[in-house]
DNA sequence: CAGTGAGCGAGCTTCCGCTTGACTT
């Protein structure tokens, strides 16, 4: 017999409770959702008012078994799933499942995981909240009928496999969006005007000051004419301000700003920063790491107070509380937070580590006091010409919480050394060393990375916790987006100089439109958008999440029929679900680009059997149409036809090596030199389009010499087992199967005895599926 | 490893939010 069974649903949870409860008190956990909607026929009754069909998943059938049986021997079964709309639900489909009796069954919740808080908890008991769980269910079914009835259309008219849902659809169109805003951008010239003067620093010798032009020309005969001006002007300076300003810290983390500040600092990928947390919290280290709130608990400001003083001193204590301001926040944790703020750094992982110190950092640093700086101002008259010059100068006063921590942001900013000034006066003449006057662009939106998608994401309310991560996942694993990067262009740029007497004209080389890990739409993605943008733009739009999360909240609060508002939807979708069944075109975004000069056959771009395509003539010709592939980076919606035609010059003959063609194409697996009926892929910056006789032999020289290397060792009593060379270092190789060798060994030394109790020793690799 | 691009049709794919492992590379 039990006496008390408490239910939560996550297991590092359930071990910390049941440490606080003691004797008594079993703490399980239900892993999260212990049902589903069938996946057969939608899982709903649609006919019979949206009725919901919920299943015991086939991974939640021995988790089920087990609490049940624990319940019926129980005197008390204690719900204690989150304080949220998906936990009222799950402690709902407990009751039901495990055939829970109302007077034996008690709900509590709490916010955070303190002795405290819990005991506190036992004492408030109540009901399940059946509103709440109607606006899950409502939530469930709306989100199931979306999703299923969407991606089948797909399947009939772009491609099958294909999926739609409210939320990973508007995370597409944000990225389809932003690349044809970057498609319709066009930068704008300007020039900008630096100057660096020289001052006398009082004791003797002269320190320089560097200043900004607080105009940009446009033109570079306004800039030259400026400089001109310049040659013979004096520079005095005007007036000096000095202002003190402030600076707050941010505040502790949720899941979507660890995302972020975990990529922008850690270079974390989504992922990643949720693996690691995931340890972090399972060894104890860290509070729970899927939250949208920026609470801390009282007990966690204690220690963090304590910790500020007597680290830093109490003029570095601020207590802050912060309130969350992101939509839809449920606020079921606390903010993501080390368990004991003692502790600023833990054993672990390299990763964890890092992740880990982050979260103490950013913690500490929002009870802490504020930074407190001194922004000095100097404006420097030119005495042939109206504009001036401005030099900044920030100074630390007090560093407050920047001892610790520092948040960064997304925007590449230009590298300005924010430092002390010289000291001026009013006045002081100025000698100058030299101005110059630099053409650049004004700035292309910036592409998403997968931190800021989730930002933007978060901002419309679209997503949870929990999902970030997932959906940036599917619409990966979909193929509608792809993560890259992209080497960027050079270009030149007009440089003027002025330099003692002379003012000189030079072209200065920058680079233009470099990307790093961030999200670009493909094709297929690009084609499924506008499928669905042209077919339920209700769905597809940013803030169709936002007006059902209020009626589901009108739901939540008794005041609305879960059903009705459920076919309030459904009947207009479901109608225009069948009007696009039966009257849309099959989606294959093709366009025709023009005509084949040589032929005068019809140039197009589709999406083939395969993947984008470029087709010269059609299939109804006599002729069979020719083929091929697009290549990496190339999209139908900006290939032009001279890029088109390109793609019909391969494969090419380069000419000959060691009596053999040297051939030129691009397959599967990117562009390559065959010869003597080998492949050799070509380096990223090899164009295949250009690429030389020369460079295309040393490819291969390069490949044989790598391939000579490979070979590290062999045994003449075992002729099988080899030592080799692979891309992630040194191996066995025997019987096709590869093992490791430790670090402490070397390859090359190893015996025959050694790689054989190395292959005795790995773990076996039974697997059975 | 380095092509392909037709059509038929059976049987499958798919959502969002809660949770962890058990897998392979």
């Amino acid at each position: 017999m039990i006496e008390n069974l408490v239910i939560v649903e996550s297991p590092a949870k359930a071990k910390t409770i049941e440490r606080f409860l003691g004797k008594g008190y079993t703490v399980k956990s239900s892993f999260g959702h212990i049902r589903d909607l069938a996946k057969k026929n939608l899982g709903i009754d649609v006919e019979g008012g949206f009725t919901p069909k919920y299943i015991v998943p086939a991974d939640k059938k021995k988790i089920v078994k087990e609490l049940k049986s624990l319940a019926s021997e129980s005197q008390m079964v204690w719900l204690a799933t989150d304080e949220d709309r998906e936990g009222e639900a799950i402690a709902w489909h407990l009751f039901e499942e495990l055939g829970l009796d109302e007077d034996k069954t008690r709900r509590i919740v709490f916010h955070e995981i303190t002795k405290d808080a819990i005991l506190n908890a036992l004492d408030n008991h109540r009901h399940i909240d059946t509103h709440l769980v109607n606006a899950q269910q409502a939530r469930r079914v709306l989100d199931r009928l979306v999703g299923f009835e969407l991606s089948p259309l797909l399947w009939k008219k772009v491609k099958p496999s294909l999926s739609a849902g409210r939320v990973q659809s508007v995370a597409v169109k944000l990225i389809v969006e932003k690349e044809r805003e970057i498609q319709a951008f066009t930068p704008k010239k300007y020039f900008r005007v630096i100057a660096k003067f020289s001052v006398p620093d009082g004791k003797g010798a002269l320190t320089q000051l560097k200043a900004d032009l607080s105009k940009r020309f446009d033109q570079l005969e306004e800039a030259r004419a400026f400089l001109t001006k310049c040659q013979t002007s004096d520079f005095t300076i005007g007036a000096i301000e000095k202002k003190p300003m402030k600076k707050s810290p941010a505040p502790p983390f949720t899941t979507s700003t660890l995302q972020q500040e975990a990529s922008r600092k850690l270079g974390f990928s989504v992922n990643q920063t949720m693996s690691v947390a995931q340890r972090l919290y399972e060894s104890g280290k860290i509070t729970y790491m899927r939250t949208d709130s920026v609470n801390l608990s009282k007990l966690a400001i204690g220690t963090a107070a304590g910790k500020i003083k007597g680290d830093f001193g109490e003029k570095y204590l601020k207590i802050r509380n912060f309130t969350t301001k992101s939509k839809g926040a449920q606020e079921a944790h606390e903010a993501i937070r080390p368990t004991y703020m003692d502790q600023s750094s833990v054993e672990g992982s390299r990763q964890e580590q890092r992740l880990y110190e982050l979260i103490w950092k950013r913690t500490i640093a929002s009870q802490m006091s504020e930074a407190q700086l001194e922004k000095t101002t100097i404006s420097i008259m030119v005495s042939h010409a109206a504009e001036r010059f401005v030099a900044t100068g920030e100074v630390l006063k007090f560093d407050g919480f920047l001892k610790v921590y520092m948040e960064s942001s997304d925007e590449e900013q230009e590298e300005e050394a924010k430092g002390l000034l010289p000291q001026v006066e009013k006045g002081n003449k100025l000698t100058r060393e030299l101005i110059e006057a630099t053409e650049k662009t004004s700035l292309q939106p910036a592409r998403y990375t997968e931190a800021s998608l989730v930002k933007k994401m978060e901002e419309l309310g679209i997503g949870r916790p929990s999902t970030y991560a997932p959906t940036i996942s599917t619409i990966q694993n979909r193929e509608y987006v792809i993560k890259e990067d992209r080497k960027g262009i050079d270009r030149e740029m007009v440089q003027l100089l002025l330099k003692g007497d002379s003012l000189s004209e030079q072209l200065i080389k920058e680079k233009y439109g470099y990307e790093k890990g961030k999200l670009f739409p493909t094709d297929i993605g690009t084609i499924v958008n506008d499928f669905l943008e042209q077919n339920f733009q209700n769905i597809m739009s940013f803030n169709f999440t936002a007006s059902v999360e209020e009626e589901f909240d009108e739901i939540a609060k008794g005041g609305k029929d879960w059903p009705k508002m459920i076919e309030r939807f459904y009947t207009p979708f479901h109608t225009k679900v069948n009007t696009a069944t039966q009257t849309a075109e099959k989606s294959k975004g093709e366009k025709v680009l023009g005509e084949d000069p040589k032929t005068g056959k019809p140039i197009s771009v589709r999406i083939g059997r395969f993947g984008p395509i470029a087709q010269i003539g059609e299939a109804s010709d006599e002729e069979k149409p020719r083929f091929a592939s697009l290549l990496k980076g190339q999209s139908l919606e900006t290939i032009t036809l001279e890029e088109a035609l390109d793609l019909f010059r391969l494969p090419r003959t380069l000419g000959q090596f060691e009596e053999e063609e040297l051939i030129i194409g691009v397959g599967k697996y990117g562009p390559y030199v065959r010869h003597k009926s080998k492949f050799y892929s070509l380096a990223k910056d090899d164009d295949p389009f250009t690429i030389e006789l020369e460079r295309a032999i040393e490819i291969i020289i390069e490949k044989r010499a790598q391939e000579e290397n490979r070979n590290i060792k062999q045994f003449d009593e075992e002729p099988g087992l080899l030592i080799l060379n692979g891309r992630y270092g040194p191996y066995i190789s025997f019987n096709k199967k590869n093992y490791r060798i430790p670090k402490s060994k070397k390859p090359e030394d190893l015996t025959l005895e050694e790689c054989r109790e190395i292959i005795e020793k790995a773990p076996s690799r039974t697997k059975k599926k």
